[in-house]
DNA sequence: ATAGGGTTAG
């Protein structure tokens, strides 16, 4: 009797232990579905279970789950209170990890090293050296270690090596050495790196794999592999890091070498091998490596479905994420996001609902397909039903609403976040500056500077653009000086917008002299230039610019005969004129769109062809814009054809029936001809609409309902810097 | 078997 219960109580334990095997291993991979489900039908646990549970919660960011266990748990060991605490920090919950840290019962080194680990991650180096000092008894070998990381991870060598001379010989083992290297290799201090490699006392393969490292990350491929070649006992890690160099350096067959050579391989070889076929886009290769493969875990898939995704391959990405033998959210996601590019939202959605364990990037992916296709409502729902708000998708909210125009609605956000970021500003500015409210672009690229956020490309291209809309050259002369302030002179989005500012400021030889001193140059940048030219009048200058960017191989598009066009218009080059409209489709493949029939028209009309671009007009293979009628009406009055005129403002009002200008236009080539009953009939149909001149309206002034007088008084030079 | 430090794959 005694015999048989002993033995039931040994299989029950036997039983529980290798559950609990299992269940390690399922958290580990990343498959907390299966690992929930066996936690659930286990018919007894013990503490281990339960902190297996709890650590498996909590790797794969499920923290407030590991928490409700961690509360739930009938009897908590010293490991059940290092687990949460762990978990905490790996969530960057840095807060809960030490309100834990402070109510546990006991604490062993354990939860030493894991605090200050966790202060380390968080930048806290000061509270994590108090921390260290206060607890002399639990400073282990490897609590010394952790806080030697802390400091070079933070840039703070000279503690780092203090601390290293400081701590007992007896327990530096090749970690610590290692833990200061590492801070001057993964910051590009290469120099100082070598340096310090060089005095070590002792190094293994991690030393030697961070030199190879450091130095593919500074460019150094040479100094790389001479260090691989040197490394006296290379691990798994040295090989794949030099692999993973030869991936990035698209040298595939490099790569590819080295791995056939490799004496042993593991599960992150074989992904490093895969992700570097996928980044070259040779998914066939990837493909066959994933096929031969011994085993698979969740980066392969991740890796196999992103590398599916890059090529526009969506159904064989969708083909391999329904054979997954398990879920994964990364892998998941990774789906996500190709439908989401390839703006298919309603599969996007379909795979959305299946996902149980979504993170923020699953949320973000979502939410920011829904925003970037103009489907605001839909993601204004998702972002209320998401748990947690992230700063990466307030920006995407913001972002999306000032697209659509709903600038209520993108400021509602903006002024609630507590902590902005360039992006925050970004997407609030380019908002202003696409709708154009140019005033509070400028008010608020002020702003930004006053919270001491940094401008980048992007909002110096949207302060630009609205200085060269205004027009207001005092501006964009003070924001120029301020790029060559901050160092973004060399940007090319950054120059380009420079150009453009300068020319519609009228001070074409200013953007000569910006286009002169760029470093590089893109299509975009010449276009400007052309159309730079022809808007302030010198015709000539503007083709003699497209036969130079034609000399340099650039091909031209739609924009660059839009400039070419409208710098023959603007200088009376008829025939020059005729001839470019003529090659532009047969010579250079640009296919005609209205805004260069609507040069043609200004062109032809300007010198009194009237009748012929009316036959232009008429004889347009596509439907004319209201800027073709603009112009044709425009040139009517120069030359007083009323009949063609009557008819151009028809159509010109069938398209644009709320536009006041088109009204001012057609009354004013009535008045010209003095039809004077005709002028009144026009102006009392504007008042029926009830329209008026438009006013120069302003965002902040519609909301505050003053007129702001910012531009005289602010300055962006100053202050800050 | 569950918690801590330095290198490699999504």
């Amino acid at each position: 009797m005694a015999a048989s219960i002993l033995k039931t109580a040994g299989h029950r334990q036997t039983l529980i232990f290798s559950q609990n095997l299992k269940l390690t291993h399922l958290a580990r991979c990343g498959r907390i579905d299966q690992a929930i489900k066996l936690f659930e039908s286990m018919p007894a646990r013990n503490a281990v279970s339960w902190n297996c549970m709890i650590s498996a919660f909590a790797k794969n960011g499920r923290v407030t789950e590991a928490r409700r266990l961690f509360d739930r748990m009938p009897s908590k060991n010293l490991i059940s209170w290092n687990t949460m605490i762990a978990g905490y920090s790996h969530n960057d919950c840095l807060l809960e990890s030490s309100q834990l840290f402070d109510e546990m019962p006991t604490r062993d080194s354990f939860s030493l090293t894991l605090m200050i680990s966790c202060y380390s991650r968080n930048g806290e180096l000061e509270r994590a050296r108090d921390l260290f000092n206060s607890l002399p008894a639990l400073r282990s070998q490897v609590c010394y270690n952790a806080m030697i990381a802390g400091y070079a991870k933070n840039g703070r060598f000279e503690d780092a090596v203090a601390l290293l001379n400081e701590m007992p010989a007896s327990s530096r083992n090749s970690v610590s050495w290692n833990s200061v290297l590492a801070g001057y290799t993964q910051s590009g201090e290469m120099a100082r790196g070598l340096k310090f490699f060089e005095e070590m006392k002792e190094k293994d393969a991690v030393s030697w794999n961070l030199m190879v490292d450091g130095f593919l990350q500074a460019g150094n491929f040479e100094s790389a592999w001479i260090f691989f070649k040197k490394t006296p006992c290379p691990n798994i890690a040295s090989w794949v890091t030099m692999l993973n160099g030869f991936s990035k350096n698209g040298n595939m067959d490099e790569a590819r070498g080295l791995f056939d050579e490799m004496p042993e391989r593991n599960l992150v070889a074989w992904n490093a091998m895969i992700s570097g076929y996928v980044q070259s886009l040779q998914i066939e290769e990837a493909h066959k490596l994933f096929c031969e493969m011994p085993e698979r875990n969740s980066v392969t898939w991740t890796t196999m479905i992103n590398g599916y995704v890059r090529v526009r391959k969506l159904e064989k990405a969708r083909e391999l994420l329904d054979a997954m033998p398990f879920e994964n959210v990364a892998a998941q996601t990774a789906m996500l996001t190709g439908y989401v590019r390839s703006m298919r939202m309603d599969e996007a959605e379909g795979l959305f609902a299946k996902i149980s364990a979504r993170d923020d990037i699953c949320w973000n992916a979502m939410i920011s397909g829904y925003a970037h296709s103009g489907r605001m409502d839909k993601a204004v729902e998702l972002f209320k039903r998401m748990p947690r708000k992230n700063m990466f998708l307030l920006n995407t909210m913001i972002a999306g609403h000032a697209q659509q125009g709903e600038m209520h609605e993108a400021f509602e956000i903006f002024n609630r976040m507590k902590v902005r970021n360039t992006v925050s500003w970004n997407s609030i500015i380019s908002g202003l500056s696409q709708n154009g409210f140019f005033f509070d672009t400028l008010q608020h690229f002020v702003l930004m500077r006053k919270e001491g956020r940094k401008p980048d490309w992007c909002t110096f291209a949207c302060g630009l653009t609205s200085c060269a809309h205004l027009p207001s050259l005092q501006m964009g002369k003070q924001l120029h000086l301020l790029l060559l302030e901050i160092g973004l002179s060399n940007d090319l989005f950054a120059g380009n917008a420079l150009i453009n500012m300068y020319a519609r400021c009228g001070r074409i030889s200013s953007a000569r002299k910006v286009f002169d001193e760029m470093a590089s140059v893109d299509l975009i940048t010449w276009n400007s230039l052309i159309a730079g030219y022809a808007i302030n009048g010198f015709g000539r200058k503007a083709i003699s610019v497209f036969r130079e960017m034609e000399g340099k191989g650039f091909m031209p598009d739609e924009i660059t005969f839009v400039g070419v066009l409208s710098a023959c218009s603007h200088g009376g080059l008829v025939e020059e004129g005729l001839k470019y409209f003529d090659s532009m489709s047969r010579v250079h493949g640009v296919k005609p769109v209205a805004e260069h029939y609507a040069c043609m028209v200004d062109l032809l009309g300007r010198t009194g062809r009237v009748v012929e671009s009316y036959k232009l007009v008429r004889d347009m293979p596509l439907e004319a814009s209201a800027g073709v009628w603009g112009a044709l009406l425009g040139a009517c009055r120069l030359h007083g054809n009323t009949d063609i005129a009557s008819f151009a403002a028809a159509k010109l009002f069938e398209i644009e029936p709320r536009r006041a200008s088109n009204y001012v236009m057609l009354s004013n080539v009535h008045a010209d001809s003095g039809r004077w009953e005709k002028v009144g009939r026009v102006r009392a149909a504007m008042n029926d609409m009830g329209m008026q001149k438009q006013p120069g309206c302003s965002w902040v002034d519609v909301r505050r309902r003053r007129i702001g007088s910012f531009v005289s008084d602010d300055c962006f030079i100053g202050e800050n810097g």
